[in-house]
DNA sequence: ACAAACAAGTTACTCGAGTAACTAAAGAGG
DNA sequence: CCTCTTTAGTTACTCGAGTAACTTGTTTGT
């Protein structure tokens, strides 16, 4: 019923706590023979050091948080799992605060836990930044996602970039000839959108393509990025009567629902438009037409953050890593000569 | 940089550490004057006790652990889910054990750290036991799910009711008129499924429908539960030429296969062939048709799975239960009058 | 032969809380 | 007025490890 001690070990093996202590952490200064019993005895009462009493006296407990929205989001899951893996190999324990979006919530009880790092995958400008403060004070480390102004000096930050990736977009749909290309846009005044907003219109430019507000469609409240939302929005792209030959949209859900409204409307995809989505969700690939989209590595993300957490905590120095997308192409997209453009 | 202690906040306060801990815990025999004085330093130093030497005193971590195999796959987002939302609530922190699926691996792990108790999610009989044992010596608490000999005077036990969802799901097939029900089973030697097989074979015959093995198609190694698995053995199926005009799957994702396949083959769903699976995952409702289904209620199974843990933790009592999914009705099912069985 | 260096352990203090047992002062009851 | 009880607070020990400083015995060097 009752863990055993160190002193039970002691005993049994006939010596002082302190040399099971040293077996245990592979000091110096153990005779081979001494080693060897104490060894034995700690099998023999499946002795496991407790880490409660570990963490006391070093002041490192060896748990890390991560801190997300929504784990039922396919795309956190992937992070969450690259990130845990990568803890675990180091010793770490990950603890999930999912579902109460904001770090308020969590902010005391992670302090008083002294868990040794925090992820915090979606900053919220607003809210999060005295918080945040308040964890840097209680000496606890923090790596945070999206956000566009960071202290480097105290925090690490890991970004990924949706402006080089949208110019791959663009670029792959200008390839195919695509010269009217429509964007619709996610939930405002997140820092990741407005990356590929900003990513967008740029890359239009950089193809000498007009850019129009006509082909931008703004997301209106409820402001959500579902398969629905993505139905709803090219309802009123189609609506506009404006020319457009492709559709970007700012997650896959919502380009599955564009491709949903464009059937239900009588165009095929892609021989009429062309549609791409970002994030490569697993959906992505096994939708029909399966789609070409941003593929956001989720697991690396996971695994750098932990990287960036673990150099900060043993180093001390901050970093920074902005990882690249790259483009996955598949049957949602093609040639803009195939079919005609919307009349 | 360094966190305040209890002494900080009794010297400044003017009182003994002990006073400290008393206003902090509510208890008796504090004047409101004190505590107040108390509760002003708490404040001013943003004082937050340390949870690890108060573990090492009171001997519980507030930690849960759930294991899982993956984390990637929605089913058990949903579950961790709902089990990590209702351990905050009672101020429990979860950790994540995924992506490493057998329990061995951690196991030392989680002694070490003196968990309160651990949530696994599916049992693997032939390696499992001998470390669960090891967890209860070390007084932790123990939920299982997907096991069918448990000893639920150690171990509490958490299941669904795959028997009775069967019967569900044929009952449902059989009111639409088919008599010529399929299955496609999963993964052999996994309780769960051998429980849905079980039912499968006992519903025929309580609707007195012949049981042939012929309708039975078993899955072949690598054992998957894939779409593109499912969308394999639907071709067998048709190849048997055994006349069929519903087909039940062992999980969502085949039966999304499947229905891929039966169009490959010319076959419209649910006009000439109904298809059911099993989970209700998120993407059954987006598929097209949709999925009808069994839901797997997946957040309320990680919240019971809490439930049966804190009674034991604080009462000492080990549980049982079982869930009871239900059916949900969706496009992939139809009349079986309205289209031909299979020429 | 004798001090210095080293090997193998031990003693004793520390981390930051909870809490039983104690003390001191105020109030109640006769 | 004296005892008894209650209130308010303190002292001192505990949880289970890490570790600096110390002890003791054995080599090594000259």
């Amino acid at each position: 019923m009752k863990n055993h001690t160190r002193t039970d070990v002691a005993k049994l093996a006939g010596v002082s706590t302190a040399t099971v202590s040293n077996v245990l952490n592979n000091k110096k200064n153990i005779s081979d023979a001494t080693r060897q019993r104490v060894l034995a005895v700690i099998q023999q009462l499946d002795y496991q050091p407790s880490m409660v009493a570990r963490s006391l006296v070093t002041q490192e407990t060896r748990q890390l948080c991560i801190i997300l929205n929504d784990l039922e989001n396919p795309y956190y899951s992937g992070v969450v799992q690259g990130f845990e893996n990568e803890a675990w190999q180091e010793g770490y324990f990950v603890n999930v605060c999912s579902g109460y979006s904001d770090l308020a919530t969590y902010c005391d009880s992670i302090i008083s836990r002294r868990v040794d790092g925090v992820f915090i995958t979606t900053v919220r400008h607003d809210n999060d930044d005295d918080h945040i403060q308040r964890l840097l004070k209680a000496g606890i480390k923090v790596v945070v996602s999206g956000c566009d102004e960071v202290d480097l000096k105290q925090i690490s930050d890991l970004e990924i970039d949706y402006y080089d990736g949208m110019h791959q977009i663009v670029h792959h749909l200008y390839g195919l000839g695509h010269r009217e290309i429509s964007y619709l846009n996610g939930v405002p005044k997140t820092t990741t959108v407005d990356q590929r907003l900003d990513g967008y219109r740029q890359a239009l430019l950089d193809h000498n393509l007009t850019y129009g507000d006509a082909l931008l469609i703004f997301n209106r409240p409820p402001f959500e990025t579902t398969l629905l939302s993505g139905q709803q929005m090219v309802q009123r792209l189609l609506q506009s009567g404006r020319s457009f030959s492709a559709i970007i949209t700012t997650n896959d859900l919502m380009a599955m629902g564009v491709i949903r409204g464009l059937h239900q409307a009588g165009l095929r995809v892609p021989e009429d438009v062309s549609v791409v989505g970002i994030d490569n969700i697993r959906l992505a690939e096994l939708w029909e037409p399966s789609l070409t989209t941003l593929s956001v590595p989720q697991r690396i993300m996971g695994v750098k953050a932990f990287h960036l957490l673990y150099t900060n905590i043993k180093m001390g120095n901050t970093g920074y890593f902005k990882l690249r997308p790259h483009l996955i192409e598949r049957q949602s997209t093609g040639s803009a000569n195939r079919g005609h453009l919307r009349s």
